[in-house]
DNA sequence: GATGGTTGTAATCATTTGATTACCAAACTC
DNA sequence: GAGTTTGGTAATCAAATGATTACAACCATC
């Protein structure tokens, strides 16, 4: 989390893209999309404001250029845990995967806010479109029937929300909160806790500190 | 786009004080709180920009008043289906009241957008204070046990979603939406597309409703 | 029917911000 | 090592937007 900065100062492009929609990914889940600037965008990245919009064009096509790219880690990370041992059963896999996302903060809220934006014209059907893929993965791919699929996504929201809400913030203060966490996040309290608080920063402050 | 304009130019202060945190409601549903600007606001109450400012001091405020009488509206919802005919299970009372608020979609869109933002220094403590509001009301006032409770939110946040990403708009062209609706809302479904066609055009168009 | 408070607006300001342009410098190639 | 491509920035622009100010119309009540 601190290796950004030291970084040689030219890169080949496509480095520097998937640097860029990395630092992104981060500062739209904090910020939202209209939020969110494409100057916090090249600071969290250290890079100049102009290149990123050089690099991607519009504000519009690098959120979804965010947005495709977590949407594309979630489903990969579900193909994993559908792959994986059969040991453990499919529902679980594919809970800790989930779980496990949880520590890029970035990749669930960009997709929480573009899922707030269905009204706009053209965010609004590539989440529409990203969430129908979602849940048609559960449905075709992992076998779940229509109410395990939207059972499981439920779960998954609620995640998100208590993500975005920042709920961990009042952890130590308030023990309706722990009750909560405990029971949304089950057993994987600890993990959780141990490793978000670096994540608790604002958003841009580690990146461009010169 | 014509009722608004229609009703007494003047009016006491508070009514039109509610007028605008109802059409405030709506905007800020779909477009989300940076998105939105005081100027859609106000256009969808049918007043002056400089009003709305000058009313609610800062957008941030203005916000926060649509935030509060969301979950005014939510909390008082919950409290009249826990007082309601014992008759039906508890948990359905509360499905239903939770369902009927979703024909007024902005004030579970602008909750929405609230949750996501907790990382604002203001309205991320407020946000994560209604959050906990609701979850207490499930747990202390409606009697549910922990997982009763997170299960229960879970599937509001589910609907918030489907809601927000505004899956109707492909429920005549994609049979997997109408199979992933029917399981959001079960039974339900046939009202949720009566209700909501006339909520399909942007923000703006109804909001005094007399 | 003046007076003063309340409801509202038009005009305008200062900032922010996405985008553009012009320019610079590192690195590869020959 | 000259020339070209590629990676990058500084300076700047135009539009949008939250906020402010000054002013106008309504309405009570004395």
């Amino acid at each position: 989390m601190s290796s950004v900065t030291d970084k040689k100062l030219r890169m080949p492009a496509d480095e520097r893209r998937a640097l860029i929609i990395d630092a992104a990914t981060t500062v739209f889940g904090d910020a939202g999309y209209a939020g969110a600037t494409t100057d916090m965008v090249a600071r969290a990245a250290g890079v100049s404001q102009p290149y990123v919009v050089r690099m991607f064009g519009t504000k519009e096509r690098l959120f979804l250029e965010v947005l495709h790219r977590a949407l594309e880690r979630l489903l990969a990370s579900f193909r994993e845990a559908i792959a994986a041992d059969p040991a453990v059963p499919l529902e679980r896999r594919l809970g800790l995967a989930y779980f496990e996302l949880t520590t890029d903060r970035g990749i669930l809220l960009s997709l929480m806010h573009a899922f707030a934006l269905g009204a706009d014209p053209v965010i609004g059907p590539a989440a529409r479109c990203g969430f129908l893929d979602v849940y048609r993965l559960l449905r075709d791919e992992a076998g779940m029937t229509a109410a395990q699929a939207t059972d499981f996504l439920a779960g998954g929201m609620l995640a998100n929300v208590v993500l975005g809400v920042r709920m961990l913030d009042d952890y130590d203060t308030d023990p309706t909160v722990r009750e909560l966490m405990q029971s949304v996040f089950p057993e994987k309290l600890d993990i959780i806790r141990s490793s978000h608080p670096a994540l608790r920063a604002p958003a841009a402050s580690r990146a461009a500190r010169d």
